[in-house]
DNA sequence: GATATTCAGTACAAAAACGTACACAGGTTC
DNA sequence: GAACCTGTGTACGTTTTTGTACTGAATATC
C-alpha cells in the first residue's frame, strides 16, 4: 500500500535526495499534514514551531516592511521547504510565509530538526544547501524588482510557480499577483493582456493556463535561471 | 602591543561576539589582510578560496543576473563576514562580493573554515545566524526594490553604508550608488540633491557627509530597521 | 600651466508605473 | 431572479524613472 502522502513521481524532492541514512534519521519525526491555501506556516516576529517539506502545492514566502508593505521574496514546492529560519538557528523569521496553492506535506517539530541537524553532518549539509539555493533565489528577486519591467517580472513569477505546479493552469487571481510583485492590481491586468497577447499564457477569471513556457523563459530571460541552476548544481534535480 | 589589524573598540564585531573556545579555535588560522577598494573577494560561479572577516571597510555583495545586470543585494563590515557560501556548504556563490571601501581583515582559508564549523557546534550557529541577518538583509533589499522609490532607497543604501563606516563621511561617486542601487546615474544626482535639500546630508565631489542620520532614517522609514534588528537580536550587537 | 579625465549638474521627451475610480461579468446566496 | 460578492477590463491624469546627451567643475597627469 502506497504511503498516503506521496510525492509526484519523476519531481526533484528535497528529501528524496537525501541520502538513505539521513532519510531514515528523519522520517520517524515526520508526520503527514494537510496544508490547505492560506494556510499559516510562518509569522514574522513568532517562533517557528514546525517545518514543513511539501508533496504538493506551493508555499510563499513574503518580506514585511515596519509600515506593513509586503512583497514576495521566495516560495517553494516539493523540491523545497519552509523554516530555513531553523536551519540557520534563529528560532523565528522576520518573514510570512503561507501556502499559496493548496498541497501537502509532512511536518518536522523544529527543536526536533535542530537536534538532527546537529547529529548528522551530511543531513545538515543537504539543508544548508538548499537554503543557498533558497538565497539566491531572494537575490535574483531583488536583481528582478530593481531592473525588471512588469511584465518581465511577471512572467518570471509564472514560471517559478509553474515549476512546482503538477499542471498548466495555475489558479491566481490579479489581486494576489499584485501583492506578490508589489504592484497594482491594474497593472497586472495590463502586463497579463500583454503576455496573452504574444501567446503564451491564457488567462480566465481566478486561473492563468501557461501556452508556451519557452516563450515566457524568452520573455523573462534576464531574470529567471540563476536560481533553478544552482538548485541542479546543489541538490541535483532540476525544479521543473 | 596592540595587534595589527584591530578593530575599532565599541564597534559591533562578528568574531568578538564569538565564545572564548571558539574565537580560540578559529584564531590560529586567520591571517590579517590588507583590503584595498575594489578588492575582488568572490566571483560568480569560481569556487570560494578565502572567508573575510573585516577590522575596516565596507565589503559589498552584487547580484549579477545572466544579461550582465547588476545590483547590490548586501553590505557587510566588521560586524559581519563574506564567504556565506561556505557556511552554507556551497562552495561557490552566484554573486559577486568585492571591498567597496577599502579596510583591513583577516581571512580563513575556505577549507579549513569548513572543518572548523562541522567541529565546534557553537561557532557553526554563531556563524549561521548571521547568514539569517545576511539573508534578512537581502530580502529587505528586495523589497525596497520594489516599493521604494529612489530616495528612499538612497536613504537606506547611506544608512547602511554609514553603520558600517567610521567617519560620517563616505566616499562615493553617483556613479557608483547608480550602479549598486540598479538606476540612472543621474537620478542619483537628483535624488541626492532632494536629501541634501532637506539637510540630511551634504555631497561633495566624490564624497557624502550624514548630517542628520535620524533625518534619514525617517526618510527611509519603511526600507531600513528590520535587518539590524535581527543583528541585535541574533548576534547581540546593534550594527552601529 | 596645459591637457586629459573623471564627476556632477541639468535638460527634455518618452516610457513605465501609480492612484483612483467606475463599469461590467461570472459566480454565489438568499 | 434579485441581490451581492469577487474578479476583471478600462480610463485618465499624475508621478516617477528612463535614455540620452551636453555642459561645466574638480582633480589628475604630463
Amino acid at each position: 500500500m502506497p504511503r498516503r502522502f506521496e510525492c509526484p513521481p519523476g519531481r526533484p524532492n528535497l528529501l528524496f535526495t537525501l541520502s538513505h541514512e539521513d532519510l531514515a534519521a528523519l522520517e520517524p519525526h515526520l508526520s503527514d499534514v494537510a496544508l490547505p491555501k492560506g494556510f499559516s506556516i510562518e509569522r514574522p516576529g513568532a517562533p517557528v514551531e514546525l517545518v514543513y517539506f511539501l508533496c504538493s502545492g506551493v508555499g510563499s514566502t513574503v518580506a514585511v516592511s515596519p509600515g506593513g508593505r509586503r512583497l514576495e521574496t521566495a516560495l517553494f514546492g516539493c523540491e523545497g521547504m519552509s523554516g530555513t529560519s531553523v536551519v540557520l538557528r534563529a528560532g523565528q523569521s522576520t518573514h510570512e510565509t503561507f501556502m499559496q496553492v493548496a498541497g501537502e506535506g509532512r511536518a518536522v517539530e523544529a527543536g526536533k530538526l535542530e537536534e538532527l541537524l546537529d547529529l548528522h553532518r551530511t543531513l545538515r549539509h543537504h539543508f544548508l544547501r538548499y537554503v543557498q539555493v533558497l538565497c539566491t533565489q531572494s537575490s535574483q528577486t531583488a536583481l528582478s524588482n530593481g531592473h525588471g519591467k512588469l511584465e518581465e517580472r511577471l512572467a518570471r513569477w509564472l514560471l517559478m510557480c509553474h515549476d512546482r505546479s503538477p499542471s498548466d493552469e495555475l489558479q491566481l487571481t490579479h489581486e494576489f499577483l499584485s501583492i506578490m510583485l508589489g504592484v497594482r492590481r491594474a497593472g497586472v491586468t495590463v502586463s497579463t493582456h500583454i503576455l496573452e497577447g504574444k501567446g503564451l499564457i491564457r488567462a480566465n477569471r481566478g486561473h492563468i493556463t501557461i501556452l508556451d513556457r519557452a516563450g515566457l523563459e524568452a520573455e523573462a530571460e534576464e531574470s529567471y535561471g540563476v536560481p533553478e541552476a544552482e538548485y541542479v548544481r546543489l541538490i541535483g534535480f532540476a525544479p521543473h
